[in-house]
RNA sequence: GGGUUGGUAGCUCAGUCGGUAGAGCAACGGCCUUUUAAGCCGUGGGGCACGGGUUCGAGUCCCGUCCAACCCA
């Protein structure tokens, strides 16, 4: 393909300006892709050794990409980012001789480089490099998105994250809490004895929650298998197993749509601890989100983009769905005919069908009218049994669950179970659940037996507890969408032939 | 799935009533030895997402498709 290489060099296209460039550098006997560097050292370590003083006579190696270039004549300055961010460097025709300083004036924005000298501050007060030697190691064969406004089109900083975190230092500092906030979870719970287990990905059925999974096939054992919706079924092996602090965090994959909310892989934090209940897992998460946030922002109060602060320091609200209901749309709700609920509801502003049961009409409130006005965190306990289908019901009344949900700046970010522990039970339900689904997914409904064998042989009581670990990045870290909190969020792949139309085959 | 907005040079964006495709940055060639969105002079670079249609003439108007963001379900 060298010819449509060749065919392709006109001054308009920059990549094969490069490629010139770089086959020139080949041709001088220049390196263009180099090798491991030691004894580099940060533009931070840099910038720290010169201290008060205006120049030091320490040699420091630095290495990075070159970001911004300001020739003056004789002289030139260089912006050189590395992790820790940037330092000017400054090189000098004098100082470094001519051949090789018209070396470096060739280079070009992008390039990978490693740069000795030492350190000084110019006129400017600028703290600078001043270039003894400087080394390309690896050339950057496209040009860079712009300096001034960088890479701004959503959808490429998606695709190609790389430029992005080249581009934009406020996200890089955005993946960088994310990995502060997780390993700060994992410090937390390890401290208190937990203990991080890893449970399979792949299933050969998709149970522990209500989600449509991604199916895929194992070519050796011939048979289907799917990405798991959730750990929960295997998780709770492990109780029966006699673990009794144990937490996973890991992706679960859910074959729906997307949104500023949903990515189809996400996040999960999910725990149980033996011989607790959803109280205990209440007390939990609040400790636990309360330290993530010291440790991560330093402080618990969080402000918004509007101006609200969410207040996460403890303890925080807790309250009864039905006293939720009752603020909202009076005291005498539950009394009340359905007709007389439908009248309420639309007064609301709520769209609710004349054949809805009066639970229906009940949650419709609560998520349209209430779930969005809980901006403070908010465990909402006690919720109807018919919603969480899997919970242990209340001991005092059996038509509510021993659960809770919280709820941060209106959306649900954990949910909070005393697990059921009965086999029987556990069966009946999952009998129902079933029939109920019959039809929708088929083979997706089969029931997991061995589960089910493994709760006969008993486990104990136990609070177990999900926390969406990018909603709660969303929240610590300001992002309005999941996409800001994901390092590659999943995109539709541009190169379907399919859909293209059987678009003409490409080259490479 | 429905609605709204958008896709123009490598990047960030203009483009008027339908009349030869523009700027800044980046690139290339000059000048300039402490600049920092450096500056000055000059040069090159665009099948305007894709496919149709209307028109003497389409980046612009119409229809369809693709991709994205936002809102809704």
């Amino acid at each position: 393909m060298t010819q449509v290489h060749e065919d392709t060099v006109n001054s308009g296209d920059l990549r094969a300006q490069r490629l010139e460039k770089l086959s020139a550098l080949q041709a001088a006997g220049v390196e263009a892709f180099g090798a491991r560097v030691d004894g580099i050292i940060s533009t931070a370590a840099a910038r720290a050794l010169l201290g008060a003083a205006a120049e030091s006579t320490e040699a420091v190696v630095l290495a990075g990409r070159l970001k911004a270039k300001r020739l003056m004549g004789k002289s030139l300055f260089l912006d050189l980012a590395d992790e820790a961010g940037r330092l000017q460097l400054y090189v000098q025709r004098q100082g470094v001789g001519e051949a090789a300083f018209d070396q470096v004036k060739s280079l070009d924005l992008g390039d990978i480089v490693t740069a000795t000298g030492t350190m000084f501050v110019t006129r400017t007060g600028e703290p600078s490099l001043r270039v003894t030697a400087l080394r390309l190691l690896s050339k950057c064969l496209r040009p860079l998105p712009e300096k001034w406004h960088g890479l701004t089109d959503v959808e490429q900083r998606y695709r190609q994250r790389y430029l992005d975190l080249i581009c934009n230092a406020e996200v890089r500092a955005v993946f960088q809490r994310r990995v502060a906030m997780i390993r700060s979870m994992r410090r937390y719970l390890d401290g208190l004895g937990f203990m991080e287990v890893e449970t399979p990905m792949m299933q050969s059925l998709a149970g522990g929650a209500a989600a449509r999974p991604f199916k895929t096939f194992h070519n050796a054992l011939g048979c289907p298998m799917y990405l798991r919706i959730a750990p929960e079924l295997y998780l709770k092996r492990l109780l029966v197993g006699g673990f009794e602090k144990i937490y996973e965090i890991n992706r679960n994959f859910r074959n729906e749509g997307l949104s500023r909310r949903h990515n189809p892989e996400f996040t999960m934090l999910e725990l149980y601890q033996a011989y607790s209940d959803y109280q205990g897992m209440m007390a939990l998460v609040e400790g636990l989100i309360v330290t993530v946030a010291q440790d991560v922002l330093g402080t618990t109060v969080i402000e918004r983009a509007d101006g609200t602060r969410i207040d996460l320091t403890p303890p925080w609200r807790r309250v009864t769905y039905a006293e939720l209901i009752r603020e909202r749309v009076g005291s005498d709700w539950y009394d009340i005919t359905v007709d007389e609920k439908i009248v309420r509801a639309r007064a609301l502003g709520l769209t609710v069908m004349d054949t809805w049961t009066p639970e229906e009409i009940t949650h419709e409130v609560y998520e349209k009218s209430i779930e969005a006005t809980l901006i403070q965190p908010t465990f909402v306990t006690r919720l109807p049994a018919h919603l969480v289908p899997l919970a242990k019901r209340c001991s005092d009344d059996p038509s509510v669950v021993d659960v809770y949900e919280l709820e941060i700046n209106g959306q649900e970010i954990s949910p909070g179970y005393s697990e059921l522990n009965d086999p029987l039970e556990q069966r009946a339900r999952f009998d129902r659940q079933a029939v109920d689904n019959a039809g929708a997914e088929g083979e997706v409904n089969r029931i997991d037996e061995d589960f089910l064998t493994a709760l006969e042989f008993g486990m104990p009581p136990a609070g177990g507890l999900g926390l969406g670990v990018d909603r709660l990045a969303m929240l610590l870290l300001g992002a309005d969408s999941i996409r800001d909190v994901i390092l590659f969020p999943l995109m539709r792949p541009l190169d379907r032939p399919e859909a293209a139309g059987a678009a003409a085959v490409t080259e490479s």
